[in-house]
DNA sequence: TGTCGTTATATAAATAAAAGCATATCGATT
DNA sequence: AATCGATATGCTTTTATTTATATAACGACA
């Protein structure tokens, strides 16, 4: 029989050998700093502390082949962050698979057979 | 270029409104439990705690439309658990959509261009 | 050169998750 | 009816994760 109220989800990320690099929320992340210019202001969107949004920025920064976010500080505004080519990059990447994954469970949730 | 340190990984599970209700941990309990005939021991297995394991299934049985698994208390051997037919069905439908995922990583992971 | 707001970083506090412990319950077997 | 070992469940303790707080560093600009 087909239960309606059972349905397929998961997540996908990208990872090295270390471990997860860049998932949704990452990215989610990197989006904000690219809209704001401002780390603290992309923390505060997403209620997580900056504290959180830095150890995952820096996290990327040395375990993407090269930075995806530039960081100022001091100066006009205090400082500012900026998403790099690979940042940028990583952001498009991401998101294409995602929709492929979508796709993916859109098409194989319906199939549940229990 | 192509950056072959850089994969695309994830998981998914099956889920009802209430949130997770299948993937790969319950499912290998569920399996281990069908093996052994015994929830400790199923849980002696994977290094988990009798608590987490009864919590899991004890989940599983009030979120599934029936019953995963039928436990059994006192009597010879002190009780045991098995499996339903609910239960064996999900183990199988769960592998199929897993199987797919696999196949799934593995055509894409190749594909990203960072 | 003093101000400002942000980045950067350590340390402490608070939450949440997991594990551990204790104990009751059960039924075939002896 | 006494025993046994697994299921069932509450409660305590421990561990891990997250959040909050404090403070220094910085550089454009007034």
């Amino acid at each position: 029989m087909l239960d309606k109220t059972l349905s397929l989800n998961g997540k996908i990320w990208f990872e090295t050998p270390d471990g997860k690099l860049l998932g949704h929320g990452r990215v989610e992340l990197l989006e904000r700093i690219q809209q704001s210019g401002s780390l603290r202001q992309a923390a505060l969107q997403m209620k997580m502390s900056y504290r959180q949004a830095w150890d995952m920025i820096n996290y990327m920064n040395e375990h993407f082949g090269a930075p995806v976010v530039i960081s100022h500080r001091g100066g006009k505004g205090g400082g500012s962050a900026e998403l790099t080519e690979k940042g940028l990059k990583a952001i498009e990447q991401f998101k294409l698979f995602q929709q492929k994954f979508q796709e993916f469970l859109k098409t194989n949730s319906p199939l549940i057979q229990i």
